[in-house]
DNA sequence: ATAATAGTGTCTCTCAGACAGTATGTG
DNA sequence: CACATACTGTCTGAGAGACACTATTAT
């Protein structure tokens, strides 16, 4: 590296005399998009905000990042801490930061928030911050307000969030192998395409559909067991090495005509 | 909204008695990777910084966000104040928020970074904390330090911000019409094509190209114009309203084998 | 003329969509 | 048996890759 080695010193002499108060700072949180498919329909996790602001409002899991953690560390610890749902076996990545001026009442504050995946069904338990938690299938959200119990008018702009996480999550399943992050670590290829018909909302065809997976190279492998069904016995795969769809899985095309 | 009135004046009460250092803040940054196509290279804009930290190393455009500032406002008045160059008649979308501790060594600070494409060959000018601004070819960035004067080692995480940015453009060239945003307003298949061409850096069958971009609604219109090449003068088109590609044009499948 | 790029036509192979039919379990 | 789901085979049409050819400019 040619850096001038005086630089270097002053470097050191700036960063000793640094003021942090000089820029504005702003709070900081971790929220998290948790997804998984329940009876056929694709849903969110939420938790029932026991404090203010929105107090009683369903809510996204999530909450301020700690000092010296690092941003995914904390969307994982919210949601423990919220739901008591492990995101250890779950995919995770990052959705999109949230950031407009006033989203939240209290101070400014930048949002991180976060898409997981899981296939787990255990239930989840409230925690620390939430009065309760529980899945909620996403058609029945998009609705503005239902008039459920204390509303299901979400908090903060969290309604806008889960329409980019769902948005994400179905073009996800279009070029990436992770509709096997939604299932057990064996599954039918009949579960598999419930997966991609509950995210997608479309049934789709079954023998084109085997025909796909079965013909990209590790999307799954044979494990030799099988699993009974409402019919015949179905052969049990687990998720192969292959991450990416090359060519994709398209869903019908919504092209503007 | 089925929310108990008593709850709302609760909430009202509790924002007046709200004391926002209870909580951790965090700096909040705002920073651009803006790509463009000059002599057929796709190039990241610079800036070289002339304060700490990183001083007199390479970076991205960018700054904090100011209090009551949506975050994309910020990266536009950043990138403007840096380099001179507006961002109106560009295209820009978030791309990924970095946050790790220690990424900076003032404080911590969370990034925004913004992804933009542009056409623009207007030369930028340095500004405000830059030293310096120019565009650099992506492909000399790749090798971590090439020994220019003052090194080109880049500034924070900014080689990895900007490897994302570049992996980011080439998949949406994939399936978006989004290539038109890196030419100008009226433009040749030839210089759509070396767009393509230099985003993926691969060549592309060229009457293929001609097929599938004609063939796909609404990507491109004529405007019964031509305009001279070496060659034979060729149509001029302009985008038109299609923004995604179903289906995608795909560049040659880098699967694992 | 040659060089260079724009543009057309067409063959082939892959693959998605559709559908028919077979296999194997349960009540 | 009927019924449900798993699984196989095959036809067809759309479209990508490859290549040959023509068109129109500059030098």
């Amino acid at each position: 590296m040619a850096v001038d080695h005086s630089e270097i010193g002053d470097e050191a002499a700036f960063l000793a005399a640094y003021d942090p108060s000089k820029y504005p700072h702003f709070g900081v949180a971790a929220d998290v998009v948790l997804l998984t498919v329940r009876q056929g329909r694709l849903s969110v996790l939420l938790v029932e905000r026991a404090n203010h602001p929105f107090k009683s409002s369903w809510a996204l899991p999530g909450g301020f990042v700690e000092p010296d953690e690092d941003l995914d560390e904390a969307a994982r610890r919210e949601l423990a801490e919220e739901t008591g749902l492990a995101v250890d076996a779950t995919y995770l990545e990052q959705l999109k930061t949230y950031g407009t001026p006033h989203r939240d009442p209290r101070t400014r504050v930048v949002s991180i928030v976060y898409l997981a995946f899981t296939a787990r069904v255990a239930e989840p338990v409230a925690g620390d911050d939430a009065r309760r938690a529980r899945f909620f299938a996403v058609d029945d959200l998009e609705v503005p307000a239902l008039g459920q119990p204390h509303g299901t008018a979400l908090a903060f702009d969290h309604a806008q969030v889960i329409a980019d996480g769902v948005e994400r999550a179905r073009a996800k399943l279009e070029y990436t192998t992770l509709a096997t992050a939604f299932v057990d670590t064996t599954f039918t290829l009949g579960e598999l395409r419930r997966v991609y018909e509950a995210v997608w909302g479309m049934p789709l065809h079954e023998a084109n559909f085997r025909r796909k997976v079965l013909g990209t190279p590790h999307f799954v492998e044979p494990t030799g067991a099988t699993a009974p069904t409402d019919g015949r016995p179905a052969q049990l795969y687990r998720a192969g090495p292959a991450t990416t769809l090359h060519p994709p899985i398209l869903r019908g095309s919504r092209e503007l005509a």
